[in-house]
DNA sequence: TTGTACTTTCAATATTTATCGAAAATTAAA
DNA sequence: TTTAATTTTCGATAAATATTGAAAGTACAA
């Protein structure tokens, strides 16, 4: 596949937000391309276009897959697999929401429940324990926001927005 | 300072999270160290507590004043710069919710803007553009929903929550 | 089976990011 | 001023992360 400037612009872009968010290079910008490809591509097609190797097209677009933001199709007469995106950004930003929840959030609860556990109440540990106490409510709730996000659609999205502001 | 079994242990989780959410060690650490001290802390102090040189712990403790995350104290008496961290964890995450805001969201938004602006109506640039329309959308939606979170407390927090769980 | 098309793995390498430590710059007391 | 204490900068180095490319693995048609 070729891209137009415009096309290489989008995925360029793309890349460079998903370094920002912690997300490498070649799996953000694999998913713009499916993301503006209108039919699945093959792993050839897409190292072409990105000009990338086999193995980290490979281990990206796998990892993709992985995340819930594409996935494998079979087309027939063809022993290739190809790959397309989910295109519906919300529910990109749900599976995105939901992988870092389960990576960010959940560890850091369960580190946090069991420092406390393991902490004696003393004047020594006072300002230790105020803030563990504290992150652990916070982390809680934010949790519960994005459990709930995970579970919802974009109208439910934008009914809160509108109570909101 | 010497860190007690817990207080290190608390010390090293708040590293370990922060280099998940994309801040670097050392600057998480400080963090923690400084909520969980009573009193504002010295270069040398905190240097000595967490084992790292001297330039390392000057830059990152300007990063988390930059941040908006700790503040420079004068201690009367005394020539050093002593420091010490924001403990309310409301603050905390706004503060934080404030910079990935200018520093994740900003940016795509005027990508996407500056993208569409150059890009011909056509049939080619028909997926791209709606791609570029749809994460445009979400993009404001999301960066309405924390400019909101940054000027609000914990108590509108937990309403919002309320109003959703 | 065997051969072929394709996918996956992984050690080597490159790139990026963080850290050190010593020299330079700054600040404030003498 | 001069001097000493302290902070900041920055090139060198180390650590972490991403990427390559070739070899090994898999699946499927003949």
């Amino acid at each position: 596949m070729k891209l137009n400037e415009q096309q290489q612009k989008f995925v360029h872009t793309w890349g460079t937000l998903g370094t920002n968010w912690g997300i490498n290079k070649t799996m953000a910008q694999l998913h713009a391309l499916l993301m503006i490809s209108e039919k699945p591509m093959s792993t050839e097609q897409m190292m072409d276009t990105l000009q990338i190797s086999r193995g980290n097209t490979n281990m990206n677009v796998r990892a993709l897959v992985e995340w819930g933001l594409a996935s494998k199709e079979m087309i027939s007469g063809d022993r290739k697999d190809f790959y397309s995106a989910k295109k519906d950004i919300w529910v990109v930003a749900r599976q995105i929401a939901k992988q870092r929840r389960k990576r960010e959030l959940e560890p850091v609860i369960a580190a946090l429940v069991e420092l406390k556990g393991g902490t004696e109440v003393n004047r020594e540990n006072e300002e230790l324990l105020n803030r563990v106490n504290d992150i652990e409510d916070f982390a809680l709730k934010v949790d519960k926001m994005l459990e709930k996000f995970e579970k919802s659609d974009e109208n439910w999205f934008y009914k809160v927005l509108l109570k909101l502001v």
